[in-house]
DNA sequence: ACGCAGGGTTACAACGATGTAATAGTCGTC
DNA sequence: GACGACTATTACATCGTTGTAACCCTGCGT
């Protein structure tokens, strides 16, 4: 059986509320009696009930995360930072894959205080502003990445001028037929490949190109999808001489399908990404792409997290994290 | 506020225990009242408190999963099936990362109980039995990986098998000089690495071939480490037709450091990597390895949990998930 | 010496859900 | 019509912790 404050009480001869006392640290007790408690407490391996403790106090010590997909390296990166700052703060971590269902993070916003949370970090990929608002009573929660609302906090990636910049830079190298890939369209529509579509729109514009709309490639944002929506175009004979696709995860796929047709990457085309996902310095070759610190993303929104908890009337804040161009092997200077 | 089995209660014009019978569906209840108390739930939008649940009946529903680095695409794909497979059993699932760091793994196992969990799910790199005999209560637990233990119950690929078998068969396309990047060494000693190095040698000497230590390049475990000990091979000359990595990860790194010496995959040497990760079928070339079915990973290792949490006097199990070699690209018949 | 201040400790109640045992209610049967 | 045999519902206590308010004690001031 496990010992509670009542056994370590007795053992030590003091009141349970003592013990309390001394374990949590925040009232004064005599020196002796602190230690006769902390002798009771070795001996008896007493670990305080969380549960107890989160009935007693309403906070559980804990928060949920929330993504897309799990099984992406975008997912894990982000998780290993969110998981190592969470508990520098003092909270456990709850996972939550929301399967890219609007109904599941709906869910997760109304019954967020079932599951023994204090607050939630959702990276939506179909919220939309209305699903915020239809909840009428909100866990306190962070969403991260581009959603188009401004009633709950929010960190991410200014997307559009990441865009434009990536964009940018690829038209400083020479390039003119720059393909989008994961552009807004009829295959995927979220916001965030409407941000970065109107990035690379904007870039263009400003560069006094037309907007191509055949090099716009629409699909969902997985390697497999990058790899497709790349053979189909170089299948209809696409005139290109750059993809710019709008995660590294899609440029992985990219190269595959560059590779499997034998163009060479830089020399025939150059390939940049976005994210910067480890596996990106890893890829042959590696990857021009977006990058930020991700270090920075989690300290960010959990700060904001942690002071929504304790404040929850605070108006909503949005935090946007520096992005930067990484230059690699996939692309080059065209003449 | 949010409401409780109290408030439910007074509007459905019944007692808070019958709410709870409602909510549970443990016990009968009259049509016309559930319907009352289904009513009340939906109005109040009720939601059980699972801190107070869990202080009442001791389980809170929640299992933790620690992994030595959340970082890598390995985690995310298993992360990705265990938080689906733990949802459909109805549990939460906590996170945790251990960081290669031996004392978080043997303070999850001896306080494992603190946050909130039934259960944990442990996927140790240093980690030995001692580690676990030492804790006199463990927390029901399931090992996942190759530990040497027989204590708790545990899941893995039979790593000496696998090994062995993949060695095999790039033995079978006719390669001779195979090098084992990750192999065990002063660089990195785990279990892990031990058994696949032993399967390894099996079947070199199987077929007669010499043991030849200047073959096994030892390191650790990442696509960096990956690239480096590829790279330092080739520097000092290493005669190599083959580099069996024991990780599709450090399997990607030895890709890019061929790559960046021009050597072709698999015109000059081959490469076969292990686990089967989403990437692998994306790089260049894509990846022979070793594959498993890691929907059935996690099935498997819940459902020894779930037996365990129920009745933690059984015996300690063993399950072997079973493995298979896919061949893609990155390997070819040698002559 | 007596009273008062203040710190250290205590008894008690409450957080919300649910198992237990007792109660009220229903139906069938003789 | 009354009694038993259930069956649906209830009152109460409890899980372990901690805030509140009351308590006791030591030490100081007058």
């Amino acid at each position: 059986m496990r010992a509670t404050v009542r056994d370590v009480a007795t053992r030590a001869g003091v009141s349970p509320k003592t013990v309390s006392n001394v374990v949590n640290g925040v009232v004064f007790v005599r020196p002796e009696t602190r230690e006769r408690v902390e002798a009771a407490v070795k001996e008896l391996q007493y670990v305080p009930n969380l549960s107890a403790r989160g009935l007693r106090n309403g906070r559980t010590g804990a928060i949920a995360l929330a993504f897309p997909d799990l099984g992406t390296m975008y997912t894990a990166e982000m998780l290993h930072w969110f998981v190592e700052v969470a508990h520098e703060l003092g909270w456990a971590v709850q996972l939550e894959e929301t399967g890219r269902r609007p109904e599941r993070e709906r869910e997760l916003l109304s019954r967020g205080r079932e599951h023994l949370v204090d607050g939630l970090v959702l990276n939506p990929v179909t919220l939309e502003a209305s699903a915020i608002v239809g909840a009428d009573s909100l866990p306190p929660v962070v969403v991260i990445g581009e959603v188009e609302q401004t009633l709950v906090d929010q960190v991410s990636v200014d997307s559009i001028s990441a865009a434009r910049d990536m964009t940018a830079y690829l038209l400083s190298l020479g390039h003119r037929r720059i393909a989008a890939v994961g552009a807004v369209g009829p295959a995927f529509n979220s916001a965030s490949n409407r941000q970065r579509t109107e990035g690379y729109r904007q870039a263009i514009a400003a560069a006094g190109l037309p907007t191509d709309p055949s090099l716009e490639l629409s699909g969902e944002w997985s390697p497999e999808s990058g790899r497709h929506m790349v053979l189909e175009a170089l299948d209809r004979g696409l005139d290109v001489d750059a993809f710019f696709c709008f995660t590294d995860s899609m440029a992985l796929g990219a190269l595959s399908a560059l590779a499997s047709r034998g163009i060479s990457v830089p020399g025939d085309v150059s390939v940049a990404g976005f994210d910067d996902i480890a596996d990106s310095r890893f890829s042959t070759p590696p990857l021009t792409t977006v990058t930020f610190d991700k270090r920075a993303f989690a300290d960010q929104t959990l700060s904001l997290l942690a002071a929504r908890v304790s404040d929850r009337t605070l108006a909503p804040r949005y935090v946007a994290i520096p992005h930067d161009i990484v230059s690699r092997a996939s692309t080059r200077t065209r003449h």
